[in-house]
DNA sequence: ATGGTTGTAAAACAA
């Protein structure tokens, strides 16, 4: 992709903040302590008319491409580096907020994706959200089978593939995220593109990895009962170019918490 | 085995 000789680095986040206008405090000290180039948001859970773009602004972030929509889900690319609108997907058909595309300067291409959570039935017959998430893999499969370019594929893809990706496997082998019906079409989403899992490449299995821990829980971090529910995925042109990844887990922890933690992969191209 | 929490937005619904 890029062709200078020279080094150039590259900070990529993505975070499902579960309402942006909820997570103000939270968004800028993740911005402050950490300082990506890029951050992906997922849920933001606002109209583009009132995302809080001052915010951003403020804190040097003057790029933003956003795809909202009321009440649910919506995404959006913050950004200190310059970016073209590439497109906006709709997997289902339906117009739900769930993608948004966007091209660096360098001509990298981010791809921000909030594939559908499926309901709590892992049935499609009695659980038609079930079925719209498996829909929704599906015609992604189709989408990056086709895709070509330097490409980073990321967010809250609600599938937790590997049998360490989740607190325990045998007692989620039925439970919307880990199902085998799921692991399979996410599996066939890596393979038709030969994506690399940078997080799996950082922290191999079966090493502990998670991004996401329920609210529900009465002590998230004593129970730790995880799943690694967010992914960032290289196209394998580009795939050594990541030279670190990181899940900032201590955010689940700050003052009103999203329910998920931030990723970010550091880039030398 | 069930219930536990949060955000949106005004009663449930989605997660």
């Amino acid at each position: 992709m890029p062709t200078k000789s020279s080094t150039q680095t590259l900070k990529v986040a993505s975070w499902n903040i579960n309402s942006v206008r909820a997570r103000a405090e939270i968004v800028e000290r993740f911005l402050t302590e950490h300082q990506p180039d890029v951050l992906c948001l997922q849920e933001t859970k606002v109209v583009n008319d009132s995302f809080p773009e001052g915010l951003f602004r403020r804190l040097g972030y003057n790029h933003m491409m956003l795809n909202g929509q009321r009440m649910h889900h919506g995404v959006a690319i913050i950004s200190k580096l310059p970016m073209r609108d590439e497109d906006r997907l709709d997997w289902q058909a339906n117009g739900e907020a769930r993608h948004i595309g966007v091209r660096l300067e360098n001509g990298l291409r981010i791809e921000n994706v909030y594939v559908p959570a499926g309901g709590d039935e892992p049935d499609r017959s009695v659980n038609p959200k079930f079925g719209q998430k498996l829909d929704f893999i599906q015609r992604m499969i189709d989408w990056s089978g086709r895709l070509d370019g330097s490409t980073l594929l990321l967010g809250d893809f609600n599938v937790a593939p590997l049998e360490c990706d989740v607190w325990s496997h045998k007692q989620l082998l039925n439970v919307v995220s880990h199902t085998p019906v799921e692991v399979e079409l996410l599996t066939a989403l890596q393979n038709s593109h030969n994506w690399v899992d940078l997080g799996r490449r950082f922290v191999p299995a079966p090493e502990r990895l998670y991004t996401w821990w329920s609210y529900r829980a009465l002590d998230w971090a004593k129970s730790d009962r995880g799943r690694r529910l967010d992914h960032m995925w290289m196209s394998p042109d580009v795939a050594t170019a990541a030279v670190g990844h990181q899940v900032i887990e201590g955010a689940r922890s700050w003052t009103r918490p999203s329910d998920h933690a931030p990723l970010i992969t550091e880039f030398a191209f």
